[in-house]
DNA sequence: TATTGTTATACTCTATAACTATA
DNA sequence: TATAGTTATAGAGTATAACAATA
């Protein structure tokens, strides 16, 4: 609680002493923190034996989904999209179905046993996030309304 | 602009209207938000012709660094830094250099033009962050200070 | 004996190109 | 013709195990 204090001071004290270090300071805070969020969310996925591919394909079927969308939301290339879902389908957690209408899409559905993974992978990310346990209620308000502004602004949607 | 006022409005009504969702809706906004992070990582390390593993291996070398070292930093086995290290070298961003007093060390440090890589990729970073460009100097600062005192806290450093 | 960096191996992710079935 | 999904291929990242050089 101490050291927290003191560095927080002291980030704060050198910004406002030195404003044209402002954009230096704010890119290694920014590289520090994503590294932190990137290991949270590799140690969360590890824990049930998912590579980070797999669990964001995971956390991103609400319910079910088109490859295709499926392909665009990883910001891959629509032909990596059929190993994913091979060995997640492998493993039963999701399967593939028909779509209505259209009988070139194949949609991808979370099994049941999919559903229960993909919920305890959200809570592992959760509690392995960096930004969110060492604050208090009032500070992570302040935070999410801040990266939901920041975050529905950018161009990516 | 009207847009990101109204999801943002919509996104903090609906928390204090329902406390019981906090946790679900701050979830879903941190994968959002890494979702943005990864993807404008990605994107601006593709500017430069670096895989994500060795522009994070770029940023990390602030001036030069055992093997090893650089290996806990990326979090991955030992074995791996070889191959990140021969393409880097290949393409005239490091050298491996000896240590004096250890001869089994070698140290990857940063050419010129491996610095000037470097620095121009964190900009690019900082250009793509989703978290800096929609906020005023305000509204920054105070995600600057929320976010040190988060990382600071971390068990991972 | 322990540590540093390397090599060999296997698996996964990735993009590209060519293919099939369908629209 | 265009689109959805698949397959083949090659390059890169990853962990594991075994190795040489050094401590």
């Amino acid at each position: 609680m101490e050291v927290v204090k003191c560095l927080r001071a002291a980030y704060v004290r050198d910004v406002s002493e030195d404003p044209a270090g402002e954009a230096r300071d704010t890119a290694a805070l920014l590289m520090h923190v994503t590294e932190q969020t990137r290991s949270g969310f590799e140690t969360a996925a590890a824990e049930f034996d998912l590579t980070t591919a797999q669990a964001r394909a995971l956390l991103a079927l609400e319910s079910s989904a088109p490859m295709r969308s499926l392909a665009e939301h990883l910001r891959c290339d629509a032909s990596n999209v059929t190993g994913i879902a091979d060995r997640l389908e492998r493993r039963g957690l999701v399967v593939r179905t028909a779509q209505d209408g259209d009988r070139r899409v194949k949609l991808l559905a979370l099994t049941d046993e999919g559903r229960r993974v993909r919920d305890r992978l959200r809570d592992a990310m959760l509690a392995a996030s960096p930004v969110m346990n060492a604050l208090d209620a009032g500070e992570r308000r302040t935070l999410r309304g801040l990266l939901a502004k920041a975050s529905a602004s950018a161009p990516s949607g």
